[in-house]
DNA sequence: ATTGCTGCAAAACGTTTGCACCTAT
DNA sequence: ATAGGTGCAAACGTTTTGCAGCAAT
């Protein structure tokens, strides 16, 4: 086990809701966190797989959602019909900005926005469970961008 | 043609990207501005079949990405993997809180985010092209919600 | 006359489900 | 012993695509 303090965390989630403690959930749980950046339950199969892992697609697509439940990592939805985790794991809360021209997401943190939600939720008799806040943008120059070089490419 | 101020903005723009002027656009484009709330592509299909239109699901689901792109329509996404549109016609801006309990769609205005997104993209060398900011939120008083009461009968 | 658009059906895509078997409790 | 979890494949719902015929330019 890669993580210890995560599954530390896990393990308490999972006793705390009776549900059982297995292998799998917590090798999903290390490739999960290993993971830089953003990914999607079905890239997170493949690649396990690749690393000879038997976990099968279900297991991994339930127990994602597990560790979005215990905090562990949190569930991301750019506009393109496909959800998106990423870790949680000593990561401050940020927001993203997506990149229209070259794909990339970049986060930035936001003082100005982390007070709106619970003010305006409770203004309208509701309480917040979670937010998003999404900058869908282009590259100032995207002739420069080697990113967008990049995804022409292909 | 129900909505002509409408009509005369699609025609500048197809016009303009020298796309051609059909019917089946004009009446993908009626549809959707006659709907209330937000709807997706699927169920206008299904809406415009049921009135006994002979648009196909291609037209359909084509024909809105057009009207996203005349400014007409927004494309919303409210995590659910499937792509919601709404009439922007006569509307101001606005933002979402979802409820995670009931399923109501709130709108609600923020003058406080309306410059962030330009700001921040902006600092970190975009320019901005819309941005999406959505609270997921639980009633406060779930028992009493005749939305959610209604949502537990189905 | 020439594209581009349409309708249809099939395919694609990410995700969920049903079921028999297995395993943590 | 018994829920509950797993792996597999099949099903699902939304969206996209390929193609032959049609219609706007």
């Amino acid at each position: 086990m890669k993580h210890q303090q995560a599954a530390e965390i896990l393990r308490d989630y999972l006793k705390s809701e009776q549900n059982r403690i297995t292998p799998e959930r917590f090798e999903v749980m290390d490739a999960a966190l290993d993971h830089e950046g953003h990914f999607g339950a079905d890239d997170l199969f493949i690649e396990m797989k690749n690393q000879k892992s038997r976990v099968s697609r279900a297991t991994v697509y339930k127990t994602l959602e597990l560790l979005v439940q215990c905090d562990l990592i949190s569930k991301r939805n750019f506009g393109e019909n496909l959800t998106r985790y990423e870790s949680n794991f000593r990561k401050q809360t940020h927001d993203h900005l997506i990149c229209m021209d070259c794909g990339r997401i970049v986060e930035f943190m936001t003082p100005k926005v982390k007070k709106l939600p619970d003010e305006i939720a409770a203004s309208l008799d509701f309480k917040v469970e979670s937010y998003s806040f999404n900058i869908f943008a282009r590259c100032k120059n995207i002739k420069e961008c080697r990113y967008y070089k990049e995804k022409q490419k292909q």
